[in-house]
DNA sequence: CAGTATCCGCCATGATACTG
DNA sequence: CAGTATCATGGCGGATACTG
């Protein structure tokens, strides 16, 4: 009994994929490719943001999702949170230097997806 | 009033980023960066892959939404497929020129969040 | 300003069954 | 084998109102 026990918390974590079901990094991708988290990852890119900016910056984004997204992001440990405590409140958001590695990944990918969309066949119309 | 027309369709599209909430490109970013997506598009860029294939390698996909991701992912010029229209039958999917592209952008992104799934914080016991 | 709280519709996703 | 058809549901996402 004591010897399955350890044997399963020796056991490496079987080198899952993300195409395995059970592989953790489908939760993260999940975070990051959702509709809301590419997009705020790429605006932090450049540099940090109020609240108020980000959700000027990121059009049509509602404030339920954007604090959503952000709550998310941070708990990832891609984005970190200041609150200046001041009154009225400022905040400021940022990418942590691991929110940094992995925007610099979606930049290029959010970038040809902009240049390149004339070359899709993308059923017009589809304006959601 | 022919004015007004004229001067609305030379007007250059208004060079819009996927920040812009009427932005085509935040529509083929939404496909491009769906759950299964982005799972399928890389899964296909080491070689074609017939549906059954495709089915046990993207683990925990359903039917319906393999389908439907392929059929979303064809009509937007990324997909190929090709029914050999035997029986029983066989099909095939590749990537066009353009997906493969994309697929060189994705692979990255996914090899990235796989790797450093563990660097990251997410709230364990999440499997989702 | 920077959020939270609440309500709600709709659709994305999934399970199951069926078919050429 | 390669799908389609159908049904059920959870939660994504939006709108609105409220707060420190």
């Amino acid at each position: 009994m004591s010897e399955s026990i350890w044997a399963a918390i020796r056991s490496e974590p079987p080198a899952t994929t993300p195409f395995s079901s059970n592989c953790p990094s489908r939760v993260v991708l999940d975070h990051v490719t959702s509709k809301w988290g590419v997009l705020v990852l790429v605006a932090l890119s450049r540099d940090s943001m109020r609240w108020g900016e980000l959700h000027r910056y990121v059009e049509g984004i509602s404030e339920k999702m954007l604090a959503q997204t952000l709550r998310q992001l941070e708990s990832d440990g891609f984005v970190l949170r200041e609150s200046m405590g001041t009154v009225p409140p400022r905040v400021d958001y940022s990418l942590t230097a691991l929110g940094q590695e992995l925007a610099a990944l979606l930049i290029p990918l959010v970038q040809w997806v902009g240049d390149n969309v004339g070359r899709t066949t993308v059923p017009l119309g589809a304006t959601a």
